[in-house]
DNA sequence: GCGACAG
DNA sequence: ATCTTGTCGC
């Protein structure tokens, strides 16, 4: 059978994740603010992913900008090497953000809680070398979970639960980089008024289901011509 | 062979 | 992620 693609090579992958690992700065800078926070959130179908970026003032409580990117798929989803699906992605939808006025990046997927310590949010983190974080609805393997929530992984901390507010899901912080994983923990849980995704992550979600929603139903426009994508079998 | 396994 | 009906709860 032939491959999805053959041009990618799982080992060289996990190999670019090792060196990744050890390029994480997981210290960051003790006297910043974070006041305007991207999020970035992808749906998918078919072969087609939605992402969206969403410029958020935290201290004003409002959207700054929201910008997206529709783009054929290259890599299959494969557990532990997402981010070479989706992180071109994400780049994508962020592509008309001006960066310099971004504090702070929050990726929908792990960043360092993650089997070679690499996940998403640390590959966006490198490639646009700005502080990032991985925010997860759902665990990688953990070696362990201690009491207070911390991930442990390679005998070291690699995340922490949060279970804020009362009756909220559960949700997996990790670093991605240029940060510390308790400014990382304090600045989701900051945006995390409810008990669903932090806000910027909440409306980029939302947004970019509806956008793939629009997309699909203008697809007679073109869509499904570009993206070679196939109407459901009626049954 | 079977289970695990972000989005 | 996405596919899906009814159902429990605020």
């Amino acid at each position: 059978m032939k491959a999805l693609m053959p041009s990618f090579n799982y080992e060289k992958a996990a190999k670019a994740q090792e060196i990744m690992a050890n390029l994480i700065d997981d210290v960051g800078l003790s006297d910043r603010k974070y006041e305007k926070i991207l999020g970035l959130d992808a749906s998918y179908l078919n072969d087609l992913s939605c992402s969206v970026a969403v410029l958020y003032n935290a201290r004003k409580g409002k959207v700054i900008k929201v910008s997206s990117a529709l783009l054929k798929n290259k890599v299959p989803y494969v557990p532990g090497f997402l981010g070479f699906r989706e992180a071109s992605a994400f780049l994508a939808s962020a592509q008309e953000i001006d960066l310099s006025d971004v504090d702070l990046i929050l990726v929908d997927g792990h960043g360092r809680f993650h089997p070679r310590l690499a996940g998403s949010a640390v590959q966006v983190g490198l490639v646009l070398g700005k502080p990032t974080v991985g925010v997860a609805k759902k665990p990688l393997k953990a070696e362990k979970i201690d009491e207070r929530g911390y991930v442990w992984l390679k005998g070291r901390v690699v995340g922490k639960v949060l279970n804020e507010p009362k009756g909220a899901k559960r949700l997996y912080i990790s670093v991605g980089n240029e940060i510390s994983l308790e400014d990382a923990f304090e600045v989701v849980k900051l945006l995390r008024p409810g008990k669903g995704l932090p806000v910027p992550l909440n409306i980029a979600d939302r947004l970019s289901r509806r956008l793939m929603e629009y997309a699909l139903r203008r697809s007679e426009k073109g869509y499904i011509r570009r993206f070679g994508l196939r109407r459901k079998q009626a049954s």
